[in-house]
DNA sequence: CCCATATCATTAGTACGCTAATTATAAGCC
DNA sequence: GGCTTATAATTAGCGTACTAATGATATGGG
C-alpha cells in the first residue's frame, strides 16, 4: 500500500475511534442525564475542586465562553454551584452539589468499566508505543499551527 | 506503570490528535470561507457526486437532520445545487457548483499538504500498527454499544 | 386497488463549540 | 492617585450535532 493511502486510512481511523468512543460514553451518561462535557467537567472537578471557570476551562481546553453556558445548564441541573472568591472579587470558584457528587462518582465507574472492557486484551507495550506515536503527531500538528501563525 | 494509567493516557493521547487534527485542519479551511463539515460534505461529492442526501449523511456518518442544515448554508454559499431525483420524488441529489468544484480541489490540496506535513517522518509499520489497533478498539466499542442495545 | 409500513427530507427544540464584544475588577506604572 | 493594560465572566451571534415529530412519497401484502 502506498504511503499517503496508509496515511489516510490511518486518519480515518483516527476519527473513527474517537468518535465512537465519544458517542459510546455518551450513550450511557445519557441514561443517567448527564452528557458527555458534563461527564468531562464533573470529572475533572471531582478531582480538583473549587477551580475557577477560566481554570476549569483551560484543563478541559475549551474557551471561557464555552465554559459560562455549560456551568449555567450543570447549575440549572443541580450538579455545581457558583461561589465568588474572596480574594478576586472577578472570580467565580466552581464547587460540586452532593448530587453533583454523585454524578461524579458515577461518570468514574462508566469511564472504568468501559476502559476495561474494551482494552480487554490489548497488549500493554503496543499501547506504550502508539501512545508515543500519537503525541509525536500532536505534536507535529502544533508546530504545524504555529508556523501557520507565524506567517 | 499500572495498566490503567496506560489506557488512561492512551485515551487522552487519542482524544487530543484527533481534537488537534481537526482544529488545524479547520483553521486552514476557514480562511477561505469554508468549514471543517463542509469541506468534509465538498470531498466526498467531488469523489461520488449526485448523491442522494440520505447516502451523503451515511457517508459522512451524520443524521439526515445535521444534513439538512449543512446543505441548505452551503446551498446558500452557492457550493452545492439540490435537484429532484427523476426515479423518486422523495429525494434531492445533490450536486456541486462550479465554486463547489473549485473549493473541494482546493480541500484536497489542503488535506494533501497537512498530511505530508504531519506524516513526513511517520514509520510506515508504525503507522500501520496504530491503524490496526485503532480499528480494532473502534470494533470493540461497536460491540459494547451493541450489547448495551440488547440490554 | 388499498392499506400498513418504511423511507426521504424537513422542522422544532436542545446542547455544544467557536469568535468578538462588554462589563467589572485587578495590577502595574508614572 | 490616576491611567493603561490585562484578566474573569458574561452576552450575542453563528455553525454544527443530536433526537423527536411531520409531511410527502414509495413499496409490499392482501
Amino acid at each position: 500500500m502506498k504511503r499517503s493511502e496508509l496515511q489516510s486510512e490511518f486518519l480515518e481511523a483516527l476519527t473513527k475511534a474517537s468518535r465512537k468512543i465519544r458517542t459510546a460514553f455518551n450513550q450511557r451518561v445519557t441514561a443517567h442525564g448527564l452528557t458527555y462535557p458534563r461527564a468531562r467537567a464533573l470529572w475533572r472537578l471531582a478531582e480538583k475542586p473549587d477551580m475557577a471557570q477560566a481554570e476549569l476551562a483551560f484543563e478541559l481546553e475549551l474557551e471561557q465562553a464555552t465554559m459560562v453556558r455549560l456551568l449555567d445548564r450543570m447549575e440549572e441541573n443541580g450538579l455545581i454551584e457558583r461561589r465568588p472568591s474572596l480574594n478576586d472579587r472577578r472570580v467565580k470558584l466552581i464547587a460540586l452539589t452532593p448530587h453533583g457528587e454523585e454524578q461524579a462518582t458515577l461518570v468514574r465507574c462508566v469511564a472504568d468499566q468501559m476502559r476495561q472492557e474494551v482494552f480487554a486484551d490489548i497488549d500493554k507495550d503496543d499501547l506504550r508505543g502508539l501512545t508515543l506515536l500519537l503525541q509525536t503527531i500532536t505534536g507535529r500538528v502544533a508546530d504545524l499551527e504555529d508556523h501557520h501563525v507565524d506567517a
